[in-house]
DNA sequence: GCCTCACATTGACAAGCCTCGATGCATCGA
DNA sequence: TCGATGCATCGAGGCTTGTCAATGTGAGGC
C-alpha cells in the first residue's frame, strides 16, 4: 500500500529531472502488490526481443512512424507475428496505431515509455 | 548492425545525464538482433511482479541489503518461490547475494538498473 | 461486382514460466 | 555429534507466451 504522499515525496531535494515528477521510483520504497502488477506488465511488453526492434524501429523513423509492411522484412517474422506483437505493445500503451487507406501506420508513445525508464530510478 | 559510431553519437548537443554515456539508448538507432535478446532478457528479469517487489524492498533498505528471510513474509511466497526469482534477479545482473553464517544477504546491482533504465531513454 | 492488397484474428502447437512440496546442503548452538 | 535453522535445488502441475498457417476484414482499383 504505497500512499500517495509518499510517491510524491522527494527527499533531499534534489532536482527532479523533467517528466519524472509523476512517476516514482520503484526502488525508493517498497512496491504494494498492485502497482508491481502493473508495472510488471509494462516490463512484459519489453521482454521480447522483436518488440524491443519494433520499438527501437519506430524511435528512429525520421518520420515517427512506420507501416506495417514495413517491419515484416526487417524483423524477419511473419505478418500475424508481427501483428501480435503490435497488440500487445499497443495493449501495454506503447505504441499507437492509426489507418490510412489500405496501410496502418504505428507511433511510439513516448510517456508510458517514460514512465517504465522512471520507475527504474535509483533513489 | 549499428555502427559504434551512431551509438555513441548525442544530437543536439544536449548535456548526457551521468552514467549514460555507455548505454545508449534502444530507441535511437534500430536495434540488432543479439543486442535486442540481450535487452530483452533483462527486461524479462522485471516482468514479474514478485521480481519488482524484491527489488523494491532491496532498493529502500536503509542499509541497502537484505537477506532472503526478510523477503519471505512481505512477498507472501513460499521460501522455494522467493528463492527461484533472486536467482532469476541474479542471473540477470541485478542483484548479488553474500553468504554470512546462516543467511545470505542480497543487495542490489545499480549498474544493470541503469543500463536497462538508460535503454529507454528518448533519442 | 470482383479481385487484390494490407493487416487483424483465430486456432493449434511447442516452449517457457510461476508456483509449491519435498528434499538436499551448509551453518550454528547445545 | 545431533538437531534446528536458513537457503538452494529438484520435480511436477498448471498457466502463459511466441510462432505460424489458415482465415477474416476493410480499403482501393478495375
Amino acid at each position: 500500500m504505497v500512499k500517495a504522499a509518499e510517491r510524491v515525496r522527494r527527499p533531499r531535494g534534489a532536482p527532479a529531472p523533467a517528466g519524472e515528477d509523476c512517476c516514482p521510483s520503484s526502488l525508493a520504497a517498497p512496491l504494494d502488490a498492485d502497482r508491481a502488477l502493473e508495472l510488471a506488465r509494462g516490463y512484459s511488453a519489453l521482454a521480447d526481443p522483436v518488440r524491443l526492434q519494433i520499438l527501437s524501429i519506430l524511435g528512429a523513423a525520421p518520420s515517427g512512424e512506420v507501416c506495417v509492411c514495413e517491419l515484416v522484412v526487417p524483423l524477419g517474422k511473419s505478418q500475424p507475428t508481427v501483428s501480435h506483437h503490435l497488440k500487445v505493445l499497443g495493449e501495454a500503451g506503447l505504441v499507437e496505431g492509426e489507418r490510412r487507406g489500405k496501410w496502418v501506420w504505428y507511433r511510439l508513445l513516448p510517456e508510458r515509455v517514460a514512465a517504465l525508464r522512471a520507475a527504474l530510478s535509483p533513489r
